[in-house]
DNA sequence: TGAATATATGAATACATGTTCATATATTAG
DNA sequence: CTAATATATGAACATGTATTCATATATTCA
């Protein structure tokens, strides 16, 4: 049995198309039902989120002790307005999390699955 | 102790910051040890590159079977040039490998870590 | 050889994004 | 109350990026 004839043919588009297609109905089938458009979007938003070398400074930062704004400012040499806009965007992912004490913020990882993330992009990068 | 007595005066700006502060000597080194400012990029980098829905996808369906470009493009339903530009920015940062047979050109993925990293995204957003 | 096919790529375009600057909000100290 | 401080945020700007379109390259087939 040839690869052709293993298309479903009302999955095909109306296309021409490599004639030497590996698609079959197990790929398809196996696609469909395990994830959807939402997830492909909430994962690479994910990834996006971590995919900024100042966001990845704090998450490492954050990874080791909570600390507040200006102190996460410092420690990167960038101003307080460029820490906060990307803590916000940490925050609208759920990365972190942060609790107020008086005027001062101070800004924690959200979970332990973030750092697990860091930690295997991170084991790529060193030993890949 | 206070927190504020553990600073190390020569890693201090000489700018006003929060006295609440909590940097203390052993985070900077530590910092300063484990990561450079090279590595820091190279790990936004991956995630960066993960970082899209179309590239997720992509690695996604090649985390199954190896697949020529015009398959990925029938399967994902986007154009060949959209697939090939995406291709082309994930053989740059080294996520996906290739090999040629005729005219057709078949993409794999590059290693195990990439599954692995992709797998502990999509773990986090499953059952995050 | 020439036609067809699979892929790659440069230019253009629309859109997203990171930082700065100025300023607003909120809390504390005096 | 006012001044000072910690943080947040909107606007502006520069830069990056994902897709489309047109086209180039390379391979196969007749």
């Amino acid at each position: 049995m040839k690869d052709q004839e293993k298309y479903k043919s009302e999955d095909l588009q109306p296309i021409d198309v490599c004639t030497e297609c590996k698609i079959h109905d197990d790929l398809l089938n196996s696609l469909d039902d395990e994830l959807n458009e939402e997830t492909y979007q909430h994962l690479a938003e994910i990834f996006k989120t971590l995919g900024d070398p100042t966001r990845i400074k704090i998450i490492h930062v954050l990874s080791q002790t909570e600390l507040c704004v200006c102190d996460l400012a410092k420690l990167l040499q960038m101003s307080q307005s460029a820490i906060s806009h990307q803590l916000r965007v940490l925050r609208n992912n759920r990365l972190v999390k942060y609790r107020k004490e008086g005027r001062t913020v101070f800004y924690s990882l959200d979970d332990e699955h973030i750092l697990c993330l860091f930690n295997q992009g991170l084991s790529h990068v060193l030993h890949g």
